[in-house]
DNA sequence: AACCCTTTGTTCGATCATCGTACAAACTCG
DNA sequence: CGAGTTTGTACGATGATCGAACAAAGGGTT
């Protein structure tokens, strides 16, 4: 038992209806007060005086009424677009970025810095990122939130990281005090690149986004929601085995994905530093071992869809079909698994970090 | 967004509060009003108010005063043994079972009957189940609510079997006209006593339940609830590969999980058709094979627990203490996995049959 | 035995948010 | 210019909760 401990009283319910309004908004866009009411299956007086609290609250913002067909014009609604923004900040192995997006969204401002940080202590990269999202927010001229740090590894749920394999001297580290007082959460960058496949590429609701870098990550969506597992570490994919007798890992273990699909794994195989120039078979082992790893994900989430994201993008359409090919040789119950590029490119994470922000507005008001 | 579409009014409120009421009483049995309201955050009026006609539906009982410290005694509120009860019904390879449970899933009747049903057509089983149900339900004296069918196979949503792997002549068939007028449903086998770890075992919130036959299944409970995937069809652990140069499976891929640690494969590997005179070196094999599969498994859904069920707990603490230490070379970020044996037995999924039926009117009353 | 104290459960008016209906507003079409 | 249609608001009714006051039922103390 004990599914929510929430007690239900009456502003609880008014919460709810008011995120309903909101969700509304956000899938139909722009919208009228009758069209709400129509869908959400509240009385168009209810969602009057919704709605007209959401305008106090500088959530939505009403249009001039719109003319055409018969009856009186309805007065469209739409989300704000100078109400309260979200600032993501991204922080990677190799540079910083920082963006603004407002209500939808939509970016509204968006800077980014090389920098290295392989093994500078996380003080570093924190400067150059609160200097970035200073000039991010000013230049977006928006009331900024909250803000949202994407980091490539195990983040703890507020503002603490855990482990980040790539960022050594980042174990611990807290994120916090970063822009005078403006509340902080961490998040992970699979996490999020498969959000922003959720969010800003139709993404459907259960997907497995796996994301290619030095190691193999997955962001996974289950029922239109990101699911973290219970310690907030989910979406392991690396280390799922593909040859018991493969080469040895760092994890301990032998045979991991990340040991053939990987990009150091990729580049050391072809003998280049171009991923541009990999060699046929070698791109013919990683999709055979993203095929055995990603059929034992698929067969056991029964998720429909499988994006590849991060460097498997650059490697091309061919990659994708023989992905899907060896995944369709193993999926026991699915005959019909897609396999799709991503084509939300890099800035899906950072984008999806800032939207997160925004998005807590909208489904609690 | 669209995450929940229903909307709140009163009555939905209503609702609401007696669930939670019930889950208090489900939580702590006996239990008073006082201690309710003070768990719930409601006022004791509201509380008053919401027993009274949870009495009146037939689902809680009111003890006789409890006497004891200092204060006007307290009535102590119980799950009313009398109550609504649930029928559950398991569907087998070579037998059939019902059983009868009260509101608290305590069993009230049982019953069991062997029959082979490897090539017959569901109606053989079906006619055995049902007089299997009505012996039971007579024995138990209760009012039934509903009947929940427990089948080792991808079942759809209400009352379809989409496919039994061990059962041929079942795939599509429909279990719903079963016991005159009552509500049927079915669900998986492995899924179902995943639940009865949770609910009869004291089992976490989040695990993952593997479960050893002909095949290899899991059920997965993530949050405490059952997780069932985008098609129904998630927990397929056993065609995970765990050597990509094993044996050809019926699957079509080679070295699945189960052409290892299956109950078939094992008592082939072991020449025999006793399980507990396998040798030691099959044992290890099988304890190899289900460490990386479950490492796999684990890496991606960061349980902390796996319950080894089926015929595994017959085999004994020697395998769980192998797949523990094969399980954690390989895990990444989890120190503490816990490897369990399941103390239920067989009879677990067939309970946990009959307590949806109950659960349901517990959560929706 | 009488009294005080504590805790439980109920009663009753107030409050809040919804619903249903009626009505005014605004526009198109004939 | 009027009929018809759709939108948005106003207002009383309903349902459910809250807060406070009150009656009930003991234990402990003198």
């Amino acid at each position: 038992m004990r599914e929510s401990g929430a007690r239900a009283a009456g502003g609880d319910v008014r919460r709810h209806n008011l995120a309903l309004v909101l969700g509304e908004v956000v899938d139909a866009e722009p919208v009228s007060r009758a069209t709400i009411a129509a869908r959400t299956g509240l009385t168009r007086g209810t969602v009057s005086s919704l709605v007209e609290e959401l305008l106090g609250a500088g959530l939505l913002d009403e249009l001039a009424a719109a003319r055409g067909g018969p009856g009186r014009p309805a007065n469209p609604l739409q989300l704000n677009r100078s109400g309260p923004a979200g600032l993501g900040i991204e922080i990677e192995v190799d540079h910083v970025a920082a963006c603004v997006v407002d209500l939808t969204g939509a970016v509204r401002a968006t800077a980014r810095a090389a920098s290295d940080h392989r093994d500078a202590p996380p003080g570093v990269a924190l400067a150059r990122a609160t200097e970035l999202a200073r000039a991010v927010r000013a230049e977006a001229g928006l009331d900024v939130a909250g803000v949202a740090v994407a980091v490539p590894g195990v983040v703890g749920t507020d503002g603490i990281v855990v482990r980040a394999p790539n960022l050594p001297r980042w174990s611990g580290a807290d994120v916090g005090p970063l822009l005078d007082g403006l509340p902080v959460t961490t998040a992970n960058e699979a996490d999020l690149a498969a959000l922003a496949e959720l969010w800003f590429a139709d993404g459907p609701p259960d997907a497995l986004y796996v994301s290619g870098g030095v190691g193999v990550g997955a962001g996974i969506v289950l029922g239109g929601r990101l699911f973290r597992g219970a310690g907030g570490r989910a979406g392991e994919l690396g280390h799922v085995v593909v040859d018991p007798d493969g080469p040895n890992c760092r994890c301990g273990g032998h045979g991991c994905l990340e040991q053939v699909a990987g990009r150091d794994a990729l580049l050391r195989a072809g003998r280049t530093t171009d991923l541009d120039a990999l060699p046929a078979h070698v791109l013919d082992a990683a999709a055979r071992a993203l095929g055995v790893a990603l059929a034992g994900a698929v067969n056991l989430l029964d998720v429909p869809v499988v994006v590849l994201g991060g460097i498997y993008p650059r490697l091309g359409e061919a990659l994708r079909a023989a992905v899907h090919d060896r995944l369709c040789e193993r999926v026991v119950h699915r005959s019909d698994v897609q396999v799709r590029l991503s084509a939300l490119g890099p800035g899906g994470a950072l984008r999806a970090a800032a939207a997160t922000v925004v998005r807590q507005r909208l489904l609690r008001p």
